[in-house]
DNA sequence: CGTACAAAGCGTACGCTTTGTACGGTGCGGTACT
C-alpha cells in the first residue's frame, strides 16, 4: 500500500489541495473503485469536507452510502482510518464488505474480544505497517491505553464514529465509553473526525459535535423524507383491544401479501406473547430480544434475511445492521422512547423504495414505561456518599482507587446505579476512572457535596430532556395534523404541504397550516427565542394555536400561542 | 408509570376485593466454569 510520507505536490495531498482537485479525485475514485455513476444526496459534500480535513457530521439515510465517505478518505488521505462501530456484528459486516475492494482501498481489520490475542496483535501490527488501512472497533477498546498508543503511533488520517447517535443515546448510562471518545480523539492528535448516523434531531446533532470535541464541524443533512412509508396510528383505550389490534394489523398485512414485516414491542415478554399469538394463527413468526441465546438470535436473523419469516417480533435489540430492503411494514405495539428511535425503527421498512407501512398501535398508558426508563435522577446524598468514598480512599493512600465492587460492599447498593453515579461524577470532573473502572478523585476535584450537586443537576437535565422526548412521541401519536410534517419538523426539516400518505391526511384532519415563511406567525420555525422560565430555545414547529420550542435546558415544550402572547412568555432573540 | 402476580384482608368458610411488591431495554469486555 503506497503511503506518501512527504507529499510532493498538491495532488498528492488532497487535504491541502484545492477544492477542484479534491472534487476531481473524489469523482475518479467513486467511478473507478466504487463503480458509481453518481452520488446520493449529501454524499459528495461529506466526502469533500472529510478529504479537505474538516470535522464532519453526516446525517444521511440508511443506504445513502455512508461507508463510501470514509472509503474515499482512506484512499486519498495519508494515514489509516479508525472506525468506531457499536456492535461486533456490524464490524464484521463492514470488514467483509471492504474486503471485496481490498486491492484498491486497502485491507480492513476488526479489533474486539471475539478475536484471539494473536489476531488482535496482528490487527494492530497491520495498522502499524500500513497493510491495514481500516480498523473497526467498539469504543470500549479505546479505553485500553495500549490500544490507544498503538493507534496513535500510526497517525490516523481519519477517526470515524459510525452510528453516531449512540453517543447521545447510549453514552449517558448504558455505554459510557461513548462519552470518552472526544478525549480519545485528542489523544490521537485530533485526526479529522467524521460522525455518521441515519437519524439525529438537532439537539442530538449538537451533542455529538460537542461530545466528540469536533472543531468547526461541517454538518451535512440530506434525504430525511421517506415518502414511500405510509404513516398511521391506531388508538386503543384498553390493553386487550390494543393487543388484538396489533394482531389484526399484522394478519391483514401478511394475509394480503404485504409482508414481511417487523413488530416492535417494549418488553421481552411482549415479543414472546405476540409472536406466539401470531404463530397460533398460522404465521411464520419468531420473537427476538437480547435475553435469547446467541445461536437463537443468529438463526432468527438468518431466517429473516432468507425470507423464511412473515414477521419478527422484537425489542430494540433487533435492528442496527439488519438491512432487508423488502421489509413492507413496521408495527409498533408500544411507542418508542423518542421520535429519533421511532423514525429509525420505521425506517427499516421500504428501503427498496416500494410502498411500505408504519403503524403505531397506541395506548396512552404505554408511555409510562418510557417515562420510567427516562426517569432516575439519583439522590444528592447518594452521589455525595460515592464521591466521599472515592476521596476517602485516596486520602487513606489506596493507590488502586475504588471500584464498583468495593462501593457495593460499602453502600449495600446495586452495581448498575453505582456505575451510573460514578459516570455522572466523572462528567462533572469530580472523579477520574481508569481503564479497569476504578475511581480516583480528579485533580482539583470539588468537595463531595459540590460534586454531588453538579452531578444531580446534570442528571436532572438529561432526565428533563429525555422526558420531553417521550412527550414528543405522544405528540406524534395524538396529532390530528399531517404526521409526516410532524416527523420532519421534529428533525428540523419543513414539508410545505401535507403529505397525503398518512392517516390524518386521508381522514382530512390534516390542514395546511402556517409554514416557516408565513408572516402572520409571530414565531416562525427556527426562530431563536427566550422563555421567562426555560431560557434559550429554538422554535421547532408552528401550528394554528400552538408552538413547539426546543429549549437547551429542558428539551421540547409545546406552548399555547394565546397564553404565550397574553403573558409575553417568549421573546425573539437576535 | 403501569402491569402482573402474590399475599393479605374481608366476614363468614370459599370466593371475592384490596393492598403489596417486583419488574421492565439496549452491548461491550473479561472472568469463571464446563
Amino acid at each position: 500500500m503506497p503511503r506518501a510520507s512527504t507529499p510532493s505536490s498538491a495532488d498528492d495531498n488532497p487535504a491541502g489541495a484545492s477544492a477542484s482537485v479534491r472534487t476531481r479525485r473524489i469523482r475518479q475514485f467513486a467511478r473507478e473503485v466504487l463503480g458509481y455513476d453518481g452520488f446520493r444526496p449529501g454524499q459528495e459534500r461529506a466526502m469533500q469536507s472529510v478529504v479537505g480535513g474538516r470535522d464532519t457530521l453526516a446525517v444521511l439515510p440508511s443506504g445513502a452510502g455512508k461507508t463510501a465517505i470514509y472509503q474515499v478518505a482512506g484512499h486519498l488521505l495519508d494515514g489509516p482510518v479508525v472506525v468506531v462501530s457499536p456492535l461486533i456484528a456490524l464490524q464484521r459486516d463492514q470488514v467483509e464488505r471492504l474486503a471485496e475492494l481490498a486491492d484498491q482501498a486497502g485491507a480492513a481489520a476488526q479489533l474486539n474480544s471475539t478475536l484471539s490475542a494473536a489476531d488482535q496483535r496482528e490487527a494492530l501490527d497491520g495498522l502499524r505497517d500500513g497493510t491495514v488501512r481500516f480498523l473497526f472497533l467498539a469504543p470500549e477498546q479505546l479505553t485500553k491505553p495500549d490500544v490507544v498508543d498503538a493507534v496513535a503511533e500510526t497517525k490516523p488520517a481519519l477517526f470515524v464514529v459510525d452510528e453516531a447517535h449512540c453517543v447521545s443515546a447510549w453514552g449517558h448510562d448504558f455505554r459510557p465509553d461513548y462519552l470518552r471518545l472526544g478525549g480519545v480523539i485528542e489523544q490521537l492528535g485530533h485526526p479529522t473526525a467524521l460522525a455518521l448516523t441515519a437519524t439525529a434531531a438537532p439537539p442530538v446533532r449538537a451533542e455529538i459535535v460537542e461530545q466528540l470535541g469536533m472543531v468547526d464541524a461541517e454538518i451535512v443533512v440530506a434525504g430525511f423524507d421517506r415518502p414511500e412509508i405510509r404513516l398511521e396510528v391506531d388508538h386503543h383505550a384498553d390493553a386487550h383491544g390494543k393487543d388484538q389490534g396489533v394482531l389484526d394489523r399484522v394478519l391483514a398485512e401478511v394475509g394480503e401479501g404485504r409482508g414481511p414485516g417487523i413488530v416492535y414491542s417494549a418488553t421481552r415478554r411482549g415479543t414472546e406473547d405476540v409472536a406466539t399469538a401470531l404463530a397460533d394463527r398460522g404465521l411464520r413468526a419468531r420473537h427476538y430480544h437480547a435475553g435469547l441465546k446467541k445461536a437463537d438470535r443468529e438463526d432468527t436473523q438468518r431466517a429473516w434475511m432468507d425470507d423464511e419469516l412473515d414477521v419478527v417480533v422484537a425489542t430494540t435489540a433487533f435492528g442496527m445492521g439488519i438491512d432487508k430492503p423488502g421489509t413492507r411494514f413496521v408495527v409498533h405495539a408500544e411507542p418508542a422512547d423518542s421520535i429519533d428511535s421511532y423514525y429509525q425503527e420505521i425506517g427499516r421498512a421500504g428501503r427498496d423504495g416500494d410502498p411500505a407501512l408504519a403503524v403505531l398501535v397506541y395506548r396512552q398508558e404505554d408511555l409510562g414505561l418510557r417515562r420510567f426508563f427516562a426517569a432516575g435522577t439519583p439522590a444528592e446524598e447518594e452521589l455525595q456518599q460515592v464521591a466521599g468514598l472515592v476521596q476517602a480512599a485516596a486520602a487513606a493512600g489506596m493507590d488502586d482507587g475504588v471500584d464498583v465492587k468495593e462501593l457495593r460492599e460499602e453502600t449495600g447498593r446495586a452495581a448498575t446505579p453505582l456505575a451510573r453515579d460514578l459516570n455522572l461524577l466523572e462528567q462533572v470532573s469530580a472523579v477520574v476512572l481508569d481503564e479497569e473502572g476504578a475511581a480516583f478523585p480528579a485533580e482539583g476535584a470539588p468537595s463531595p457535596a459540590a460534586a454531588a450537586t453538579q452531578a444531580r443537576q446534570l442528571a436532572e437535565h438529561h432526565e428533563k430532556v429525555d422526558q420531553s422526548r417521550v412527550e414528543m412521541m405522544r405528540g406524534y401519536a395524538e396529532t390530528t395534523e399531517c404526521r409526516r410534517q410532524f416527523l420532519l419538523g421534529y428533525f428540523g426539516e419543513q414539508l410545505d404541504e401535507p403529505c397525503g400518505n398518512c392517516d390524518n391526511c386521508s381522514a382530512g384532519t390534516a390542514q395546511e397550516h402556517p409554514g416557516a415563511d408565513d408572516h402572520d406567525t409571530p414565531f416562525p420555525v427556527e426562530t431563536p427565542v427566550e422563555h421567562t422560565e426555560w431560557g434559550h430555545g429554538v422554535v421547532m414547529r408552528v401550528e394554528d394555536d400552538r408552538v413547539t420550542v426546543l429549549f437547551d435546558e429542558v428539551g421540547y415544550k409545546t406552548l399555547a400561542l394565546a397564553a404565550v402572547l397574553e403573558h409575553d412568555l417568549l421573546r425573539t432573540r437576535a
